[in-house]
DNA sequence: ATGGTCGTTGCACGA
């Protein structure tokens, strides 16, 4: 089972890249981010037409998450399960594939860290890390996947010294996703990979791409569970390349079995 | 020299 993630950045925009990489990657689910659609102006036909179901919850313009499926798309539920007033914003959808739980987040920005944007996305983690842990257990199959525009360490960014002060880096945000992983989750990719320079965000300005300019924010947590079936993970960087590419690049995790 | 692009929308702002 291949399972991936990708903040497309405006579907509208990227509908013909993400088909083409759906036949060439094959994955059997995908997680989706920055969709930038509302519900109506989704192409689950598209979609469909590859063999996907599909699940989005959008708002238009801005935010914007899905997950597509081979395997199954079952028990879809659109923002937080806490009961609490539901989030304005369009971040995050969470269905069940193939028995795992799987989650597809758009963390907030941040913006700066004297933004009331900031607080919002401190606030938002927390929450993230209440709906995950009442929804499911640490033995369960859970995946939670997507944008977290946290870089988790500094081997994550091409130049610490220029991200002092900066959202993404912060030790607040990165206590918030060490709280996930400590309640029973791994980022995945560094099972499998300890190096730096290994980013998933490039900045379309400055040639950012090309001179190696990037950040490791799109991450896929894993429970125990998951994490002991994995065999495989990568970012493909080359769907950042050519016309037309979103800012960020997908990550894949295969895991054996069903 | 501290820029630079893209997405949304609408002539500015978010990432």
């Amino acid at each position: 089972m291949r399972v991936a993630t990708w903040n497309v950045n405006s579907l509208k925009a990227r509908v013909g890249r993400v088909e083409e990489w759906l036949a060439d990657v094959q994955p059997d689910v995908l997680c989706m981010q920055e969709t930038k659609l509302s519900d109506d102006a989704f192409p689950a036909l598209t979609f469909q037409a590859l063999g996907y179901e599909s699940a989005h919850h959008g708002q238009g313009q801005w935010n914007g998450v899905a997950i597509l499926s081979k395997v199954g798309l079952a028990d879809v539920v659109a923002n937080f399960a806490d009961g609490r007033p539901p989030d304005a914003e369009a971040r995050l959808i969470t269905a069940t594939c193939a028995g795992v739980r799987i989650t597809s987040v758009y963390v907030p920005n941040g913006r700066s860290l004297d933004h009331e944007h900031y607080r919002y996305k401190l606030a938002w983690l927390a929450r993230l890390r209440n709906h995950v842990a009442n929804n499911s257990s640490p033995l369960d199959q859970v995946i939670v996947t997507g944008d977290f525009n946290i870089a988790p360490d500094d081997r994550d960014v091409y130049d610490p010294s220029k991200m002092i002060g900066a959202t993404h880096v912060s030790p607040a945000e990165r206590a918030e996703l060490a709280a996930l992983c400590d309640w029973g989750m791994t980022d995945v990719l560094r099972r499998f990979h300890d190096q730096d320079k290994l980013y998933s965000w490039w900045d379309y300005r400055a040639g950012d791409f090309h001179m190696g300019r990037g950040l490791r924010i799109d991450l896929v947590l894993a429970t125990a569970p998951v994490v002991a079936r994995s065999t495989f993970s990568i970012i493909d960087r080359n769907a950042r390349k050519g016309t037309s590419p979103s800012d960020h690049a997908p990550v894949i995790v295969d895991l054996a079995g069903a």
